[in-house]
DNA sequence: CATCCTTGGCTATGTTCATTAGCTTAATGG
DNA sequence: CCATTAAGCTAATGAACATAGCCAAGGATG
């Protein structure tokens, strides 16, 4: 009965400190409602139901990231950007795992949306490399690609091998940053997912 | 009563063929159970649970992209051997999508033993290119991130502008060919996960 | 102050799955 | 032919999601 001041944000908090500390898999209902102290059909006057609740935790997580990543391509340009990109994502997935894996890759709306302010902010920096149109959509995808299918990997456990991981990733980063395509003077504005 | 013949393979015949038709949020051991003609607890004298199924479709989505991975790199060398990797292995998530997506990536021993055969085919191919040692775990990895990436991505319709995918995955293949260590004449084999 | 009505809790209930236990029957091999 | 094992089955339990409908808290309004 004694309002517990619950609300969709509130919940998201709660289910992100339930990824964190013990994995997506344990994101229930259940879990949120008991952190919350509160019977479980009570969330649902807060949120639809469970899959909403996922694409909310999902769009959090990429509105987090992307202000990380925003606040850290910030001043620079060129390769500078480029590189403060690549080590901030890796730093942002090591040090949140179980919220990066928490985060859905399906094809709503809501992520398609909170995906583009993420591939603003990586065409921005491209753009400040001299890349624009079509290339710098290409080269965002490969971005993404490199960036986020390591980070999986890496939180998955995946590289078992004894070599150090830091090197891949320098490795990686530099593949990125030589193979793109040559920066050119130019500029211009694009948005949405890439 | 009449005998229906399942086996840990023919139930994960059945799981690809669900995952396959319809997603792999659909592979359950109901829908397992309905496809194969049986009451549900019947599967548990073939399986010791869900989480053993799952790694089975893994080691067998493993298993079989490696083949096709293995015969696509036969007889190839270089450059050569490494486009072809990466085409055989976007084709193969192309033609399979909910497979692919079924496929489990938790660092169980099974699975780790399946991915070090995927890997020894990178590094061979690698070695052809004339990588060992710590450089060639370093760039397989840097492949698998990459790959891997993509193929989640393109999978999950996280790459929504027009641009077209082809021509992205041509510019990730470029960039990671081109980014590799140089090449060095020398040889050594190696095994396991990278 | 009294009353309303919206809001956010609750309990009760139903569904789907995974999983276990224990029974029964088909196949097989001595 | 029978004994054993393997492979089905039904029944039952428990977790989780979800819906329906009740009831109180507490702000707005007279």
């Amino acid at each position: 009965m004694a309002r517990a001041g619950l609300s969709p944000a509130a919940i998201v908090d709660l289910a992100l400190r339930i990824a964190d500390e013990e994995g997506p898999a344990a994101v229930t209902l259940s879990a949120v409602a008991g952190r919350a102290g509160v019977a479980t059909p009570s969330l649902y006057k807060h949120v639809r139901n469970l899959a909403e609740l996922n694409t909310l935790v999902s769009v959090r997580v990429m509105d987090e990231l992307a202000d990380r990543l925003r606040e850290a391509v910030l001043g620079r340009s060129g390769e500078q950007a480029l590189r403060a990109f690549m080590d901030t994502w890796r730093g942002y997935v090591t040090a949140h795992p179980g919220r990066y894996a928490a985060m859905v890759q399906t094809a709503r709306p809501e992520l398609t949306e909170a995906g583009g302010r993420l591939v603003d902010i990586v065409l921005a920096a491209l753009r400040a490399y001299g890349l624009e149109g079509t290339d710098a959509i290409h080269a965002t995808r490969c971005l993404r690609a490199a960036v986020h299918g390591f980070a999986i990997l890496e939180t998955a456990g995946a590289f078992g091998l004894p070599a150090d991981l830091d090197d891949s990733y320098e490795l990686l980063t530099n593949m990125i940053i030589s193979g793109l395509p040559k920066p050119a003077r130019d500029h211009a504005g694009g948005s949405a997912t890439t």
